[in-house]
DNA sequence: TCTGGGGTCCTAGGACCC
DNA sequence: TCTGGGGTCCTAGGACCC
C-alpha cells in the first residue's frame, strides 16, 4: 500500500496568532519582529504583498511602514508555544502516528486510515480553525519530502483549497506539477545547493527526480541522494514520534543595548545559564562542558571582539547554581574591556541521560541529592508562580542590557491577569 | 540607533595508533 | 628506483532546517 504521510502547517503562524486575539488586525499588513524588535521572523499575506522580505531589518521598513500602515509586533514565544500545544493535540486526534516537526508543522502518517485522505484534511482544517482561529494547510504525498512539496503546492495555488494529495495524481500530472516548481523549493535544497543544481541543467523538482541517486551523491552528497529517492516515493527520512533529546542547549541574545562592563554580561549570562539549566532539567539530561561566548557587533565598525570559552566540568550536572558559577568564572577569564558588547551566550554539550555517569572523584555525593532536591524546587515554584519567580541574584534586577520589545502583545492564554474572559 | 535565536547532520582533514 | 597502509577519533566548517 503506498504510504500516505501529511504534513499540516500553520500559514503564517506568528503572524496569525497575533491576528486571533486582536481582530483589529484582520485585513492589515502585519510582521513580527525577533528579539530586540531586530527583523521581520514573519509577515502575513498583506505584508509579503507590500514586498516586505523575511529577515529584513526593520528600521530599514520604517518608511515604507508608515507609508502603508505596517502594524509591528515583537515576538511573543510564550504566547505561540501555547498556540502550537493546542494545535498539535488537535491534529493528534485525527491518526495516531504523529511527529511534532516544529512550532508550527506536524506530520501525520494517514496511511491505512479508513476514508479519503483529502476529507480527512478538510476536516482537520476546519476543526483547527474553529477550535483555534489558526488556518492550516495540508499536504499529503507517500515520503515527508514529497508531503512538505504537497504542503507547498496547498499553500501558494489556491485551486487546491488548502489540501494537496500527491497520491491522487496520475503519474502523467505528477511530472508536470513537479516541472512547474523550482528546484529551490524542496526540502533539503538550500540557497547554496540550488544555484549549483542550476548550473548542471538542474532547474526544476522533476529535474531533480529523474536523476539517479548515484549520480548525484557523486556530485553532492549523501544528504542530496536521499532527496532524489523520497523524491521518487522511496522513504529515506522516517517519522520520528518521540523527540530526541537535545544534544546541544544554547541560550543567547543580543543586548537591548551596548554593553561595556562585566558586570552586566554576568548578569546576562547568569539568566541564560539558568534557562539553559531549566531546558537541561526538562528533558532529564545533566551536561559534562559548558562553553559562554561574547562578541562586538559584526555589522557596524566598532572595534571587533569575539572570544570564547569552553569548561570542561567536574562531574556532568544540571545545578543552576552550579553551571551560572562556572559561566560567570570564565566570563571573567575572556573579558576584556574597551569594546561596546553586542551579544552574549552560554551552550551547554556533552549531555547525557541524568542518572548514572560518574561523578568526580572527590564529590562522593556532590551534594547530589540536595541539588537535586533542590533544583526540582525551584522548578516547581517557576511552574507554578510564574516564570522567574525565584531566580539567582546575579541575574540583576534592573537589567538594562534587556532586549527591547516594544510592541509586545499580552499573554492571552498564559498570563492570568492577560486571559480574555468570553461572556 | 536600529541586522534573531536555536538546532541537526555530514564531510574533510589532522592527530594518533598499530 | 623503491620511503606503508589502514583504522579511529576529534574538530572545524559547511550546509540545511524552522
Amino acid at each position: 500500500m503506498t504510504r500516505a504521510i501529511a504534513l499540516i502547517d500553520v500559514n503564517n503562524f506568528y503572524a496569525s496568532c497575533e491576528r486571533v486575539f486582536d481582530p483589529k488586525l484582520e485585513g492589515k499588513p502585519v510582521v513580527v519582529l525577533s528579539n530586540n524588535d531586530g527583523c521581520v521572523i514573519a509577515r502575513n499575506k498583506e505584508s509579503r504583498e507590500l514586498g516586505v522580505k523575511m529577515g529584513a531589518p526593520w528600521h530599514e521598513l520604517k518608511g515604507l511602514a508608515r507609508q502603508h500602515g505596517i502594524i509591528a509586533r515583537s515576538s511573543n514565544f510564550a504566547l505561540y508555544a501555547d498556540m502550537s500545544d493546542r494545535v498539535m493535540t488537535i491534529i493528534s486526534q485525527f491518526a495516531p502516528t504523529q511527529e511534532v516537526y516544529s512550532i508550527d508543522e506536524s506530520f501525520l502518517d494517514l496511511t491505512g486510515m479508513p476514508g479519503q485522505h483529502t476529507a480527512i484534511a478538510q476536516r482537520m482544517r476546519s476543526r483547527i480553525l474553529q477550535w483555534t482561529g489558526l488556518p492550516v494547510c495540508v499536504g499529503i504525498g507517500p515520503t515527508k519530502t514529497l508531503a512538505k512539496l504537497a504542503n507547498h503546492v496547498a499553500k501558494k495555488r489556491p485551486e487546491y483549497a488548502g489540501v494537496c494529495d500527491l497520491n491522487q495524481l496520475s503519474s502523467s500530472e505528477l511530472g508536470a506539477l513537479l516541472a512547474s516548481i523550482e528546484v529551490g523549493e524542496v526540502w533539503g535544497i538550500g540557497p547554496r545547493l540550488a544555484p549549483r543544481l542550476n548550473h548542471i541543467g538542474i532547474h526544476s523538482v522533476q529535474d531533480l527526480r529523474c536523476q539517479t541517486p548515484e549520480y548525484i551523491r557523486q556530485q553532492f552528497s549523501v544528504v542530496v541522494e536521499k532527496t532524489v529517492r523520497e523524491l521518487n516515493g522511496q522513504a529515506c527520512i522516517e517519522l520520528e514520534l518521540i523527540a530526541p533529546n537535545k544534544q546541544q542547549i544554547v541560550v543567547s541574545r543580543s543586548f537591548g543595548q551596548k554593553v561595556t562592563d562585566l558586570d552586566s554580561i554576568c548578569q546576562s549570562l547568569s539568566l541564560y545559564a539558568s534557562r539553559a539549566a531549566e531546558k537541561l532539567r526538562k528533558q532529564k539530561s545533566h551536561a559534562a562542558t559548558i562553553t559562554v561566548f561574547m562578541r562586538t557587533n559584526p555589522f557596524n565598525d566598532d572595534p571587533r571582539y569575539s572570544a570564547h570559552k569552553t569548561v570542561a566540568l567536574p562531574a556532568p550536572t544540571d545545578d543552576t547554581l552550579q553551571l551560572v558559577r562556572v559561566a560567570m568564572w570564565a566570563a571573567r577569564q575572556i573579558y576584556k574591556p574597551g569594546y561596546r558588547y553586542h551579544k552574549s551566550g552560554v551552550m551547554l554539550g556533552e549531555i547525557m541521560p541524568a542518572g548514572g555517569q560518574q561523578t568526580d572523584l572527590f564529590g562522593f555525593q556532590d551534594g547530589g541529592s540536595k541539588s537535586a532536591k533542590l533544583m526540582a524546587a525551584l522548578d516547581q515554584v517557576n511552574r507554578k508562580m510564574g516564570k522567574h519567580t525565584l531566580r539567582v541574584a546575579s541575574q540583576g534586577y534592573r537589567r538594562p542590557w534587556a532586549m527591547r520589545q516594544n510592541n509586545l502583545s499580552a499573554g492571552y492564554t498564559t498570563n492570568w491577569p492577560e486571559i480574555i474572559i468570553c461572556s
